[in-house]
DNA sequence: CTAATAATTTATAATGATTCTAAAGTAGTG
DNA sequence: CACTACTTTAGAATCATTATAAATTATTAG
């Protein structure tokens, strides 16, 4: 109810019209407390659940990529086969559970001290990602 | 003439016929001294150039596929719209250059003492892999 | 060497995720 | 309410990759 406020608010501001689709698509990914890292198609199986309206799957997309646009959401390229966004947006470390193919973030103090020797003359550095993949240890 | 015989020594010990197009392959991929990091389609569009005889598209997915099960090549997931193949199979990180598109390697001793200091309870750390985004520093 | 067999290559079709299109619906404005 | 611009939608188009199945080639046995 009043997180719907919020989220209109914040969509106005951003020059998008808060229709019910976005709304509802603002609630399921922004009203967590940890970060939701997410593909499209789990947006659109559980929006599916969540009957009331079916909201198609273009919407789903034009909705996703716009919030990139806007910086609400990052994309995270970890397997080509499967495009993950984050509402993390910060710049930011994760591990990649190789089994179930889960994202998990990793905090800056998590990662210790990541310095680069090597410069390429004429360029400078945009970011560092580390991406840490664990698996099941029995 | 020698290299195609050590070529042809490596794909026998694989399993793997020594038919002309997994040569010329070979050659165009490990007859280098740095590592090489490539698309499907930079394979494809090279070896159109060099007329010869031409070698399906299919083929250049089969074999660059066979060549990474069997161990001689590594894919890299840096970006959702390309999937590069890399010919440095070791554990190692990448510059990636966001104005051209292109994967540098860095030496391990580039990248300074990475720890991890987050554990997740029944999962072990697999491999861990820096990316560092580089771009025009003007 | 030749014939038989199994692997490989190839053109082409199928797939599937994403993007495009254009018509119908909705939100904002006055 | 009436107008306009934006949004949603179903379905089509696209494009990289994978599958298919027929033709070719490499290997093996004789
Ligand atoms: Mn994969
Ligand atoms: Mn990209
Ligand atoms: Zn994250
Ligand atoms: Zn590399």
């Amino acid at each position: 109810m009043d997180n719907n406020t919020i989220f209109i608010e914040k969509l106005r501001s951003s020059g998008l019209r808060p229709t019910k689709q976005r709304i509802k698509i603002c609630k399921l990914l922004f009203n967590r407390k940890k970060t939701f890292h997410f593909t499209i198609s789990d947006i659109f199986k559980i929006l599916k659940k969540q009957t009331y309206e079916k909201i198609s799957l273009a919407t789903i997309y034009n909705t996703v990529h716009s919030f990139k646009e806007k910086g609400y959401l990052k994309e995270i390229s970890v397997d080509r086969e499967k495009s993950y966004f984050d509402t993390n947006t910060s710049n930011h470390h994760h591990f990649l559970d190789v089994n179930t193919n889960e994202l998990i973030d990793l905090k800056n103090e998590d990662v210790h001290n990541i310095k680069i020797k090597k410069r390429i003359p004429g360029k400078k550095i945009n970011s560092i990602e580390v991406l840490v993949k664990i698996e099941n240890s029995n």
